[in-house]
DNA sequence: TTGAAAGCGCTACCAC
DNA sequence: GTGGTAGCGCTTTCAA
């Protein structure tokens, strides 16, 4: 069933139907009713590709994301994918994994897709090096990276002031009366570098000695995490607070304290659910998805429309408080 | 850039060129290569709605996911995703929420950009009453749905055998000592029939008083799961083990326990990373997404190969044991 | 092994 | 308001 059986069976031609189909505005409202009816009845679809072709557009927005099974990823999936649809826009999504070689790969595969714009998801888009990819990518179609900073044309960036967030946590913790902060982090994405330098940052604002920094990385495996921040315990290394860039590496800290007797001040990172599920819950960092990535899309949108748009959209994070943090933070170890 | 500028530029017909394109084979090794340089030089891409529109296809298959921000889901959706990637076929993909009609509308959205098969997550989107949509689907598109179970033509379902794991721990538990066990579920889906049932029978095979059952109903958020169970407890109801039809209940009603200073044992269901982020960590009911999905895409692919299929693959769910479950099961309360 | 040409189903421009 | 028709960029059949 096509357009032309449509033309026939309403008795007019394929450019009438066409404009109804399109909600043209030169068609008589009896022959425009008829048109419907007789789609209606034929249970009619017009043909995506054919559209396609002729608009040189399927409304496809594609959205790649190292990995879905994250929590944090698979929220701003969401929040991305219901904003997007909203607007009417279908989502191509493609997990690419952290391999530089794939996420090219698949950029590359995406965009041979012909999708109207690109989303990236997480700053592990953003690579120390080389992000030609990406450059190649924006002459094409608008690239909106969402909590990644790449300074190119036609790249739109939404993010989260997460160095600050960091600062202001070592803040608060020294003023809880702790003086040696573990920080535990997992990669050195261009997040994962703002959130060092953050922690560096109130060290430093804090007066604290720099000999004393304690950052160590982990890979994010509650196990390991859990093993690591154990033998650190095991081999005297004091601490009386941590600090995580991710809310799973403050659970694994949490367990290993805990299976010392010992309960000191811990803040996660992302707010996500592990945070509450944890035992006693952990204060956590919101990096505030619930507003960058609404915030993302309308920019997008902006851009398809033609209209100007910022290319940096700094917002800044909120520490959720939670029963880990209510607690005095007598200095242990 | 199209097919006619490479053609020109390499001197030979359009069909050439799309033959070249496409891997066919009467090609020359000379003209093949020549035209491969050219592809290269120029950059060339392939229009993919013209291709869709002669193939037919876009290869691309439809997701559609209550919520991909649900842990569970999204570790589904990461394994589907990747697997049909590996399989050359990209992912167009829909959350729609728990409306019937939501689910109907996107449904059947996904439909009209003519993917090649839709992949349904979750028995959500079996309805106890109305699977007109589905059987409407199947007729365009084989649909495949992953733990759901609806018995219509061109629909397959791979599932786990989550009634069979809910009686096995019934009985593991009696065999411990309990006598009283509650059950914790949040929606009466398929799977949460199927799962309800599961421990009613279990507490039949082991004998246990009719009257006693306690299965109580929750919303699928922590604080509220937190004060049902603390409320249970407050008026008096007996209970000496918990199972719930998702880590998320588990935890809280651990939550809640805690708060009174008791341990019993709870089993969770799905082994998330939320049953391992709990103190102590939780024992949970694997249901198998890591060779569910790849099962199913796989059936997905021999039924687009054009070879048969079973319309239901059934597995049988694991336990993993946890801290929680490792412990006396001395009747508290 | 290659090329010419007829679709695929739609949009949009130009006439009437 | 409506219809005719030329693309859009590719695949595929048929001839050569």
């Amino acid at each position: 069933m096509n357009i032309y059986d449509i033309a026939q069976r309403s008795g007019v031609s394929i450019a009438t139907v066409s404009r109804v189909l399109n909600g043209g505005k030169n068609v008589s409202q009896k022959t425009r009713e008829k048109v419907l009816s007789v789609m209606q009845e034929e249970a009619y679809t017009p043909n995506a590709f054919a559209r396609g072709l002729g608009l040189n557009t399927m409304k496809m927005v594609g959205i790649l994301c190292t990995d879905v099974s994250d929590t944090f990823y698979a929220k701003a999936l969401s929040l991305v994918e219901g904003n997007l649809r909203r607007h009417g826009f279908d989502v191509l999504l493609c997990c690419t994994g952290s391999q530089l070689e794939d996420k090219k790969k698949y950029l590359e595969l995406l965009l041979q897709k012909r999708v109207d714009a690109v989303v990236l998801i997480g700053s592990a888009f953003q690579e120390n090096t080389d992000n030609s990819h990406i450059g190649a990518a924006s002459k094409q179609v608008p690239v909106v990276i969402i909590n990644g900073l790449v300074e190119l044309p036609n790249v739109y960036c939404v993010l989260c002031d997460e160095k600050e967030a960091l600062t202001r946590n070592v803040e608060l913790l020294y003023r809880q009366g702790s003086r040696r902060i573990l920080y535990l982090y997992d990669t050195l994405t261009y997040s994962g570098c703002q959130k060092l330098a953050g922690y560096r940052e109130g060290w430093r604002s804090c007066g604290l000695p720099e000999e004393d920094l304690l950052a160590v990385q982990v890979n994010k495996n509650l196990e390991e995490v859990r093993s690591k921040v154990k033998s650190l315990l095991e081999n005297g290394e004091s601490f009386d607070a941590v600090l995580a860039s991710e809310d799973l590496l403050a659970v694994g800290a949490q367990k290993a304290l805990a299976g010392r007797g010992l309960t000191l001040p811990i803040i996660g990172f992302n707010n996500s659910v592990l945070a509450q599920c944890a035992s006693p819950s952990l204060s956590s960092v919101d990096n505030m998805l619930d507003t960058l990535c609404p915030t993302a899309v309308n920019l997008l949108m902006d851009l398809l429309d033609g209209k100007p748009a910022p290319h940096k959209i700094l917002l800044s994070a909120q520490l959720t408080e939670r029963e880990t943090f209510r607690m005095d933070s007598t200095p242990h170890v």
